[in-house]
DNA sequence: GACTAATTTTAGGTAAGCCTAAATAATAGT
DNA sequence: ACTATTATTTAGGCTTACCTAAAATTAGTC
């Protein structure tokens, strides 16, 4: 009988699974970074997120956790929920993709089942958010996309961006007022040997945009 | 310098907004009540809410309380975006009046100001929530509107529905289904003489309704 | 392979909000 | 006015989720 679990343990889930996604394991200090709080926080609360009915992570000590199938399962409703807000605040509300973020990291926990379909249905079942991650749907089935990051682009080689990271809103205004939005076509026109900075093309507008590899790495496309 | 107040204690000085609407002192037994915790739990926080700086309430010991200005408008913000919450949900949302308490009641703790403003925007800053509430301008401004209990109507008077009482779905359902609604011509037939039992006439559609007492006294109209 | 540095865990403590049980104050009946 | 009842407060505890400081483990370097 999974009871409500707390604010504080979906957001510890919903870390959880950002940091596997690549099927590897999440330690302390990743979470205790991500998180802001002390390390010794974090390993208190995998020990018990590891040991309650049922687990929610596998905690090996000194080594890291990863998700259960049932911890996974309240992530990705975490992630639903927060996607479908983000979508609906600029659908419906007017907001720009750099103010949703922390609004919905809030909202995502004060929301009802019965909210989440209601919006789900305003926005007409949508599969993206705005800044192009995909929205479980009401099952938690969430696409697998074939894509790659920028930084594994080839000179000239083309590509649809089709994701860009979405905490910081420093750094989505600056992406937002280049035109680098999902959907649009850009181009690799180069690359700095040293310091791997790109130089890209939109190919809709001719404009051209810089782009660091740090930045680079955490936006996706589909190479064309 | 008054930071942000935890939403128990938003919470509390709502309650003793709604129980001191009328001048009076609320007690320890009745916030307990309401709020469906021990009195040993209220007495607590009656006292930290009376020794903050500033204070949010005048306390007396054994006698109740009552807010300061300070608390008045922590109250007004709460109420504001309580009944902003219920107007956007039945009007954006699809929801009916009777769904519309308990969710808000959640999502007030979970907005910020400008989620406050753009659904206050898109709404068209509307005067009154679904039950005929009056929704507090982002100045915290109330209407005061001149209004009456239906337990004080005299036979055969006539009358416009003000406002209905918000928090119980089944009395609201109830309500819906008899064409009670914000807005509607009535007129008082009968009242029983022992248990006062009132029988109205819903003008536009002809009907007849019952409402006991208890109810009659918690819905108000503007006398015709 | 030993030693230092970094990471992680253990131990013990704090604050918010709730609880129950016992003590005290206010109210009501006769 | 005095006692019985009811209302309120005090005292002491619990849980969640955080903290710091010290101990233990793992990892990196010579």
């Amino acid at each position: 009988m999974p009871k409500e679990l707390s604010p504080n343990i979906q957001d510890y889930l919903k870390r959880i699974y950002e940091l596997t996604r690549d099927g590897g394991l999440a330690t302390t200090s990743e979470l205790a970074d991500l998180m802001a709080i002390s390390p010794a926080s974090v390993t208190n609360m995998l020990q018990k997120l590891s040991t309650t009915e049922p687990p929610y992570v596998t905690y090996t000590k000194h080594q890291g956790v990863r998700l259960t199938e049932a911890g996974r399962r309240t992530a990705l409703k975490i992630l639903r929920r927060h996607r479908l807000l983000e979508e609906f605040l600029v659908a419906k509300l007017g907001y720009t993709w750099d103010e949703v973020h922390a609004e919905a990291e809030i909202l995502e926990h004060a929301m009802s089942p019965l909210l989440e379909e209601r919006m789900d249905a305003v926005l007409g079942h949508p599969e993206f958010d705005p800044h192009g991650d995909p929205i479980p749907n009401s099952n938690l089935d969430i696409p697998v996309i074939q894509q790659t990051s920028l930084a594994n682009l080839e000179i000239d080689q083309g590509g649809k961006i089709l994701r860009v990271p979405h905490e910081d809103p420093q750094v989505l205004r600056y992406l937002g007022k280049c035109g680098m939005r999902p959907g649009v076509e850009i181009k690799l026109l180069s690359r700095t040997p040293y310091d791997q900075t790109m130089r890209l093309l939109i190919v809709e507008t001719g404009e051209e945009v810089v782009i660091g590899p740090k930045l680079g790495s955490q936006i996706t496309v589909r190479m064309g």
